[in-house]
DNA sequence: CTTTGGCACTCCTGGCATCGGAGTGCTAGT
DNA sequence: ACTAGCACTCCGATGCCAGGAGTGCCAAAG
């Protein structure tokens, strides 16, 4: 809060030119709004008010005998205060209903498929976290033979499969010892939150069993796995959807957004705090923290599985871009998606 | 084979052009080939030679008033004829050796991971087909209860987890049946071909526990997934690597590529054949088959697990693309991760 | 018959000046 | 407080020119 708010015309004005900036990606010129807008003033009315939008930091001037466009404060006042939430349409909400009904069963193709799906109807980069499994609930352990002193634990919980984790040893193991050991694994773990299955506890039940001590080690980082890491795999999907807008027509600025997409750990910095808050959120320009992104939003939606968020649906695109819709897409999606995945447990 | 082959010295003057050209992104002129290289003939001679191969389809012209630059053709036979093979040093031999080596022991990640690798090494960019299993030894089956009507079906093969499904039941089924019928599977397929894992077998097996159809259902899916598809997942990586050379300044033509990045399908299309021939393949602009990527070529590796290809690394980039070095830095890569899957299951 | 120096010609490229238009800021008048 | 009008600024498109790079061809030389 700097001053004491806008009063209502200037309000409405820089919506207006947040909302015609959008759509032309020109700067808007005084006539522009007087024009197609019937604000009931004349141009220059709108011209000093928009200087004074200038001197408080809501709009900004490319030179100076251009139209006027919002700076990150202006985009900020408006997600914040000005637009209208938008909801889809019900066509919208039954399409995304029904493409993820189609999609596959398989938690990580599921995620992938989300992701495109968002891609698409954005038509902005979109990215989802892979659900976090700290709060699942563990189902089952099973160790496999693969060769004498080869195997693979495989960890399920109750999102699906969690991890799998191959292991080599230095000496030959029956795989009866494995069957054994799963079950005792099973008897003793089963349907307890994940986060409680300890490694003394595993170390017990190995010894007790006269097992050798790296089968332990191999439980114990199937489990570690399962718990999924403080940064999660992330699913990016519709890059090329950015190469449509003019402000990247110029190339250099989509190789970096490539790069940060690649190495994932910028993109999850950006989305962690929404996944605490489990609220969606907008992030504009130099919020992002960096300057290569500081000509981009980002807008986050959590998802849940069971009563927690355990991810993040979110969409990259220009600062130029339709808040309330995809804001509006993002929920949609994370709705269906969080449904989704509800009912492939319960069923 | 057009005319009777190229005598020595349009030879090694075409192969000059391709070499300064993929050093320089420039048209090469006469004179910059009697410069840099000592040819012992002046620039009116080789302008001469040049007119000869232009006319022969080997180099086109940009312009009248403009240097020469390799055509599809040119390329072509400098690839099967006129290149010297390259080897990699001892020093990119052993990165990507160590590198592999710290990588991580899930397929799904280890692909990930070569796939980055290949992309960084390369600067262009790399995908990755996925191993297929077709070939692969079924090593285990585990039915797992999630909830009452809801479980998950396992399928271990000899490369680690091969595949996952999940399957919901119209009435109660106890988790205890879901361990008998594990351990019938697994006794009747345990180490078979995975595609000797017939469906007709596993009806039998089920109805002979008394259990329901839906359970046979289950299982087959899992066992299909796991004889992965006609179209292997491809993991791709690299695609900001482009943007540096100088032919996607122009951002429209990245826009395809990211496009088809995306679909896979035509991903895969190109690769195919260089799967069942398992050697090295090089395709180069329209070989491509489609005029959007008639600038590119294409650079393809199988790797092996035990004897047989199970997958291809590739490398896409710029027609005007080392193909000597990539072509080393892709069979190295595909010797490493053939290495490091043989040791996942011998140790 | 092949090679080569020389020269005229073509075409691209970059710089420069010009011009029109879009928009603003300011002033003066309502 | 609003607005009409006007001078001013700046961008962007256009056209033009000069410079340069490179070729093709010819005629002479080996």
């Amino acid at each position: 809060m700097k001053s004491p708010d806008l009063d209502q015309r200037k309000a409405y004005i820089l919506a207006t030119v947040v909302y015609e900036y959008v759509a032309t990606a020109e700067p808007v010129a005084s006539q522009t709004l007087t024009q197609k807008y019937n604000l009931g003033i004349s141009s220059a009315t709108v011209r000093n008010e928009m200087a004074e939008l200038e001197a408080g930091g809501y709009l900004v001037q490319p030179h100076t005998s251009a139209g006027r466009i919002p700076s990150d404060a202006g985009y900020r006042t408006y997600v914040d205060q000005l637009m209208e939430p938008e909801t889809l349409t019900v066509a919208d909400r039954t399409r995304i209903r029904e493409e993820l009904r189609d999609a596959s069963r398989e938690l990580d193709d599921l995620i992938d498929q989300t992701t495109r799906l968002l891609g698409r109807l954005s038509n902005n980069l979109a990215f989802v976290t892979k659900p976090q499994a700290e709060t699942q609930v563990f189902k089952h352990v099973q160790l496999i033979s693969l060769a004498p002193r080869t195997g693979v634990a495989i960890v399920v919980t109750s999102l699906g499969v969690g991890a799998q984790s191959l292991f080599e040893l230095t000496s030959d193991v029956a795989p009866d010892d494995l069957t054994r050991l799963s079950s005792a694994l099973n008897a003793r773990f089963a349907n307890r939150k994940l986060r409680d299955v300890g490694e003394a506890e595993i170390a017990a039940i190995v010894a007790e069993l006269n097992l050798t001590d790296e089968l332990r080690g191999a439980v114990a980082a199937a489990v570690q796995s399962a718990r999924s890491n403080e940064t999660p795999a992330i699913a990016a999907a519709g890059a090329q959807n950015l190469l449509d807008q003019p402000e990247f027509h110029d190339a250099r600025k989509l190789q970096s957004i490539l790069r940060i997409v690649e190495e994932q750990r910028t993109l999850y910095d950006i989305v962690a705090d929404a996944m605490t808050s489990e609220n969606p959120s907008v992030k504009i320009g130099h919020e992002l923290g960096s300057e290569e992104l500081a000509d981009l939003s980002v807008v986050t939606v959590p998802y849940r599985f069971g009563p927690h968020a355990v991810g993040m649906l979110s969409i990259l695109g220009p600062r130029r871009m339709p808040y309330a819709r995809l804001l509006a897409l993002a929920s949609g999606t994370a709705e269906s998606l969080s449904q989704r995945l509800a009912d492939a447990e319960l069923s």
